[in-house]
DNA sequence: AAGGTCAGGTTTAACGATAAACAAAAGCTT
DNA sequence: AAGCTTTTGTTTATCGTTAAACCTGACCTT
């Protein structure tokens, strides 16, 4: 690999005044950058940033920690962040912790399993000199990570992690709940099922939040019986139709698309139409929801939002002004979903 | 940042001894091996890569540049193989080159555009001192790329590079799509309608011809009247079905279950059922196959499969194991799907 | 006792690029 | 023409780590 010091000798001048040609410095001659050019070119130079990185102190690379690069949230957050970092020049290491894939539970809620995950990253990534961390969570849930655990600037997307540290930017689940209910009200419902994740999911919670104000406000009282807890996976909507159908909703916002295939299962099973007899809603306006019969209502989640706001935030903390309070401060942005309305709610009213 | 040489003050010795230590390099007297590590660990110390990486000329980095990242082909794969290489002591750096999300068409077959977006990639990459680059492509075509464009080993997953310059992995479309119409067949269906991409596409030609012989080896007449060809998209699936629905087909072999998903769409508007009336069969197992009504029997793509054995490969070249030989033959894997049976098509003998 | 071996280190130079300090010659001023 | 500025460079030191060469004293051998 041809280097500085070879190009220097073919043209005759020194090491430091190819480097400042290519830098673009000022203090050289036409003439010489001329001639310098031209060799650097037929010789195909190509700057090692290994070596600039060392001299420089910058290597100019962020890491993406994914919790898991398989869940479907992942990507379209990944793509933008890196569409963002490339156009500013970085490059971009994705870690992928494949926490959901390994061990499913054990480490969810169990602080000390998760860091023996964590840390170790966390120290390769010091080693490896990234200039800034961007989490990636899969669901939301508080991550106890200060920024005292890392000397770099570090984000959160999709995550809620503990507010007070750690810069973080997720979506807004009231008010993501609120307009979709809000929406099935306009439709004439007024006996609205939900389907939620599980009781003591943040998700579920805020949701919930969201999903009663809009009732509140539009005077629908609200019944608790008409809540039933699923664990986000399509089989568990199916189990938990029953009640909600005995209880006579007209209609059922599943808290994911793929409970909302649960529901649907079991209407057919009942022999029951999703969107006639009963609509149904869900969340996230996952590939899949497009290929429900009918095809579902759903709350598409903002994830290339997520992904450049985060960028942008820990965009800012990587110019080095005032790193004090950068580290102390902490913005919390969250983004509305947007409504995809298709063919899974009957309007009731004119 | 603490530096090896901090280290050695603060102990007493050496920069080398400290070294030595930490790459378990004999010539240490135990008494100091332990002083040394006990004040690594209080210290927190953390060796800097980049100048391992420059002093060694050894990075342990790899690159993964992904057409696009957005494709549900290309998450399976890189999971796979930054798995692989994570437990091999490498670092992964991952370039998205939104081939399909910039230009959509215009690159396509066009051997120059292409490159003006490949180039400069491998130019970062040379810069950047990865050991290997793992290509993931989003459909198959001939990449007129050859392993002098890069002085580092390469290997292609999900792709049809030049055979004799590049080793690549990827699926054997002959054999799945034989696989798949062999299962039509056992089901009792001899007239087989197929949905394929467009004409010109290397997926489609491969699998017309596995399909061909499945039914050329049953003694099955093969009628190019009931192959259509669309563009792996729903919408062209639903265009294409009227002709072969007129022709009197029992069964239609779609490749791609996206395409599958039109087909449903114009079986549904014409009051005809799914699985009942025609057999409908999709290839990808894609998520949303498995929410279709009835839920789609399609062929599962080995993508993890894919992103090991071309892990394996590259690995192989890894190794400072005759380079040369290693550069100049090619070794292509191809790896078959598997048949995941739902219920879509119907059983009409016995 | 002279020479050799070995454990347990230290010193030096190098990886490739670049900032900082320094230098030589040309041009300009008065 | 002496002194100053400007242009156009060069030399040196450095980033953090490590291979290679070198060093020192203890111990062994004959």
């Amino acid at each position: 690999m041809v280097t500085l010091k070879e190009i220097a000798k073919e043209c005759n001048v020194s090491a430091t005044t190819v480097s400042n040609i290519l830098n673009g410095k000022p203090k050289v001659s036409e003439a010489t950058r001329q001639k310098v050019l031209q060799v650097v070119k037929k010789r195909g130079y190509q700057p090692n940033y290994v070596a600039q990185g060392l001299r420089n102190q910058r290597t100019r690379t962020i890491a993406v920690i994914a919790e898991d690069i398989g869940l479907f949230t992942t990507p379209g957050i990944i793509e933008s962040v890196m569409a963002r970092f490339e156009a500013e020049g970085y490059h971009t290491i994705v870690w992928n912790l494949r926490l959901y894939a390994r061990w499913n539970e054990s480490w969810y809620n169990n602080e000390q399993a998760y860091r023996s995950i964590l840390n170790p990253v966390l120290q390769e990534l010091r080693s490896i000199k990234v200039e800034g961390v961007l989490y990636i969570a899969g669901h939301a849930r508080l991550i106890h990570c200060t920024s005292q655990d890392y000397e770099v600037p570090m984000v959160m997307a999709y995550a809620y992690p503990d507010l007070k540290t750690i810069p973080s930017v997720t979506i807004d689940e009231e008010q993501s709940a609120y307009l979709m209910v809000k929406y099935l009200l306009s439709m004439g419902h007024t006996r609205i099922g939900v389907v939620g994740g599980r009781a003591d999911n943040i998700h579920t919670q805020r949701r919930l939040v969201g999903a009663q104000r809009a009732m509140f406000e539009n005077g629908v009282p609200y019944n608790p019986e008409w809540v039933q807890y699923g664990d986000w996976y399509r089989k568990s909507g199916y189990l938990v139709t029953e009640p909600l159908v005995k209880a006579g909703v007209t209609a059922i916002f599943c808290m994911a698309d793929r409970m909302a295939g649960g529901v649907y299962d079991y209407l057919e099973e009942k022999g029951l139409r999703a969107g006639e007899d009963i609509s149904v809603t869900g969340f996230d306006n996952q590939d899949l929801s497009e290929y429900f019969r009918p095809a579902l209502t759903t709350m598409n989640l903002p994830l290339k939002e997520i992904g450049e706001k985060a960028s942008e935030i820990l965009l800012g903390r990587l110019k080095d002004g005032a790193p004090e309070e950068a580290l102390t401060s902490a913005v919390s942005l969250s983004i509305p979903c947007t409504l995809v309305e298709r063919k899974s709610v009957k309007r009731l009213i004119p």
